[in-house]
DNA sequence: TTGAAAGCGCTAACAT
DNA sequence: ATGTTAGCGCTTTCAA
């Protein structure tokens, strides 16, 4: 049954109907006994508006996509966690895309976010920028916020951790520590995230006047599978470095995995940073000392910006930068 | 720009483009080159044909939501990323929400689901049964299937672990090492999942003659804060049991995290078998023999049971069973 | 091979 | 305090 029906059967104009049944019986003075007759009415008919009619009318569903290249990763389900949290309490709901680290996937997946006229998009890219890419989202009639691992050259509101800071933080823990030859396992080298974070690394490195580059800094991509290829190069050598910066979230549990494949001990023979704080970060063995982004801000931040730009176009661009911290635990030796 | 402007500019009905644009040329018989005309002017003002008037006509979006406790927990995460594949080739897009183990929030997203008019749901429950859960359920006018911590008395379609089974499995392999006094750390005990897996526990310890029950016992919760406070009974007692069975993924947190807090060796102190398998399972040390269920295989079925019953009503019932399996590793002593 | 008309369910502007 | 009218953008008979 729907509003018109439910208004025949009291003898009311749907109109009415509508505004009793939207709390907007105040607004429009329609008198507290046919708003309770309309209320009783609706209940007892299990009668709920229909919100794809609301939302054709008034041009926006209250929906926002949350495009993530991988669901699986911690960081992204703590992520969609929060903004799923932040975007409900003002009235959006999200719609949930995977797109598996595939830029084919992603650019579809866009696409039928399109067709769907949601109300925005936040968007955390495979990193690659295709014309396909910039095709799609430039024909985007609505908001997108760029989080994580953002496309510097789109010209949107960005929302990003102060990679390179972080990629220093993480450097210079090592260094405090006494270490000096310093290998990187990388990510998807063609993500922004990951070059920055490099970056930070080897300026610091270049700048102590440190060894960088060749087979100290191996990995491409935000596999697993590309995690465990690079850690073996770096762990297999016969003169190992005397320790690792893990990138990205996947790489770490490669070099958890052939470290151990290895019976190399963690920091004995080699010590450890990695990116991104896990659930489990501190229950391995050693626990990790993890750089750690602040995954609530960047959500709130996010939705902030979301918000900031409803109704208008395809938003004006800006880049919202957030702080890492380090949580040194032990595996960093002391040297 | 959308298909009635198009049209105008193409002096053609907006019918026709309607249907070159939506692919059914050929059915309608329009002819080759107005399609292509029309193709092209669509490609070049960039106009995608709004699926929200489409839907509104249809009756339907294609879009099923998914209702989940912990998105942040990673069997959830694994089965949102399947079902959200599965679920994008039928051309399906799905809503995600998250309740975070509160029954209430739970209630809400059911209520703003049937508002909303989706194409089904794959619900996920705290595991709780209120009235106004059963309320909010009776009134969805689309097909919901339920899947892990399953409702059985809800009469819906069902899809889940043998629990009993997997509780079972999980005691036979500690008795087959030679353990007799077995603890377990439960979940919430109010959801099905957390009481089969127990009655399975607790069938194969009585039939054995062995203790059960008492201090033996401890948790109710799915949160990490009381995964930890189980685990702290349990571990923190002088006489400690020989092994423990840990009911879900989050309590296992709780027991690494104590047991070190302790000073505890796994296995030398104590053994562990633990629910879900999870990225880092084989990671920790020592790694942990886990039960591990098929996710997949439960995205496929709920997914195919919500297909079984597009267009039809709230859907008849039936049960889905799924197997677990043991990952054997080495969080158990042999005694 | 194409179009006209109607209507999906709702709300907002404009009466009364 | 309530109703009338119109229309959001699309698809689907039915007609030409």
């Amino acid at each position: 049954m729907n509003i018109s029906e439910l208004a025949e059967e009291l003898n009311l104009s749907p109109t009415t109907v509508s505004r009793a049944l939207s709390g907007q019986g105040e607004k429009y003075r329609v008198s507290r006994a046919t708003v309770q007759r309309v209320l009783a009415a609706a209940e007892k008919h299990r009668v709920v508006p229909d919100a794809l009619g609301a939302g054709l009318q008034r041009g926006r569903m209250g929906m926002v996509g949350l495009l993530v290249p991988d669901i699986t990763n911690s960081f992204f389900s703590s992520l969609a966690r929060s903004i799923e949290l932040e975007l409900r309490s003002d009235g959006f709901s999200v719609q949930l895309c995977d797109s598996a680290e595939d830029p084919e996937v992603e650019v579809e997946l866009i696409e039928q976010i399109v067709k769907r006229r949601l109300d925005g998009l936040i968007l955390a890219p495979v990193g690659r920028l295709s014309d396909r890419f910039v095709e799609a989202m430039t024909a985007a009639p609505f908001p997108v916020v760029m989080v994580d691992r953002i496309l510097p050259e789109l010209d949107l509101p960005l929302v990003s951790l102060d990679n390179a800071a972080a990629g220093r933080l993480a450097v210079k823990h090592l260094l405090d520590c006494g270490h000096r030859k310093i290998a990187c396992l990388r990510g998807n080298r063609a993500s922004y995230t990951d070059r920055e974070r490099y970056r930070g690394v080897e300026e610091v490195l270049l700048r102590e006047g440190l060894p960088t580059g060749g087979p100290l800094v191996c990995g491409d991509g935000y596999t697993r599978q590309s995690g465990i290829e690079g850690a073996r190069k770096i762990l297999g050598t016969v003169d190992l470095p005397e320790a690792v910066i893990c990138l990205n979230g996947q790489g770490i549990l490669g070099i958890l995995e052939v470290a151990s494949e290895l019976n190399l001990d963690i920091p004995g023979d080699i010590s450890v940073v990695a990116f991104d704080e896990q659930p489990w970060s501190a229950l391995v063995s050693p626990p990790l000392t993890t750089i750690e982004q602040p995954v609530q801000e960047i959500a709130t931040r996010a939705v902030e910006l979301m918000k900031d730009q409803q109704g208008r176009g395809p938003g004006k661009s800006g880049h919202t930068v957030v702080e890492a911290r380090i949580r040194i635990r032990e595996s960093v030796a002391h040297r």
